[in-house]
DNA sequence: AAGTACGAAATCGTATACGATAACTATGGC
DNA sequence: GCCATAGTTATCGTATACGATTTCGTACTT
């Protein structure tokens, strides 16, 4: 449950379009780690192995290229996208970006029961980082942007923030495994941006911490891969 | 030229597919207000237009809808979306947000070649004040930014801006006609900005008064609307 | 042996065809 | 006269088919 992509619009699946579901199908694929970047996605073939014919299937990958999930080329075809260093700038940067944002438009809906879920959630994430579980870390630290964000009054920002979780989500837990120390700062920062929540901090205050959240992971990285 | 949809992928039109050909040109329509929001887009009759086949145009369609330009509705069609008031707050609150964001990271790139045409373009939006043309204001707006925005080193964040605009843009102008004396303070706000940038502030006030620029014109639509 | 040219295979791109679904219209019952 | 229902039409959704383009392998030339 925790492996799924994030931010599909998440309605019932009443009579959904073969489109759709080509289209949820491949990009679970790609977000669970099944189609791993350079995979190449042969329109026939998928369309074969989901007893779909091309043209869905084709719309769909043409959707997750504008996510920009896969990339496709013109009479070549689509292969899962890889995240490059410079990829991986842009997506981090615009993701410190309008997470902040939904942070901190989120933070004034946030209950003290929604809080203390989030708190759990760190807590456990502690536990990972005893036990060495990265896996399961990446996914809880999913699960505690989510309670915070859950109520972003713009579905838009909101948007924006899937978006960029799903861009991130094949190499997951990348800087976990490669930045000694930075999952356990990150706990740290969840704490804080947790407090500020509670004590109703004023939206800039929050705005920033959340932004620097992300910020300090993207340099934490890009100071590793620097040597 | 001042009149087309913005930040289409604008490489030479060089072996276009027709689904790309038919995403521009219907796209350009709903832009320029050819179709105005409540049109309905028949596939079969765009196919005919264009001389193509429904299937890339179909394709078109999705991915304005996955812009947002257009509404689809399984087994019914697309109609041209209209903005109500309250994706009209979404969409500009987004906007705030990535555009003062763009303006920060792009402040530092642009020289004072740039600031100068800048600087005329918004000369000349003054003079479109003083002889009521809210058409020329409004493109050339669009103008003035494009030039504090040309050089954002995130093509993400970039891509984020110019959607925004398609989407305001069938209700191009509104706020010029609407909200009186709302126009006259954009020009101002206009030429603080050049200067904060002239002057090298820091990213953060830079960020603050492009945000609040959009917020002002959010705010003055409201409250007008409430009236 | 290396490079080039040609041909075959794979794959995409789109046209056409037909089935499915929803909107519309006309008819009959109350 | 109004509402419910059946039939018709419009439109979408997808399968299939075929042409276009690229890629890969092979044979030939130097």
């Amino acid at each position: 449950m925790t492996e799924t992509a994030v931010g599909s619009s998440a309605v019932g699946n009443a009579a959904q379009s073969k489109s759709e579901q080509a289209y949820a199908a491949v990009k679970a694929r790609i977000v669970e780690g099944t189609y791993t970047p350079g995979y190449r996605l042969v329109l026939a073939k998928i369309a074969e192995d989901l007893g779909f014919s091309v043209v869905p299937v084709r719309e769909a990958i043409r959707r997750l290229e504008a996510e920009g999930l896969v990339k496709f080329e013109r009479n070549v075809g689509a292969t899962v996208s890889g995240i490059d260093p410079t990829e991986y700038l842009y997506t981090m940067q615009t993701l410190s970006i309008v997470e902040g944002a939904a942070t901190a438009l989120s933070a004034p809906l946030i209950d003290s029961v929604a809080i203390a879920r989030a708190r759990a959630v760190n807590q456990e994430m502690r536990e990972c980082l005893e036990h060495f579980d990265p896996v399961r870390f990446t996914a809880l630290n999913q699960d505690f942007h989510s309670v915070l964000f859950e109520h972003c009054p713009n579905p838009h920002i909101l948007d924006l923030v899937h978006r960029g979780w799903n861009r991130l989500a094949s190499l997951r837990s990348s800087t976990f495994r490669f930045v000694p120390g930075r999952a356990q700062e990150s706990v740290r920062e969840h704490e804080a941006l947790l407090q500020l929540i509670e004590n109703a901090a004023d939206a800039d205050t929050i705005e920033k911490a959340a932004r620097q959240h992300r910020a300090a992971t993207l340099d934490a990285y890009l100071a590793q891969a620097k040597q």
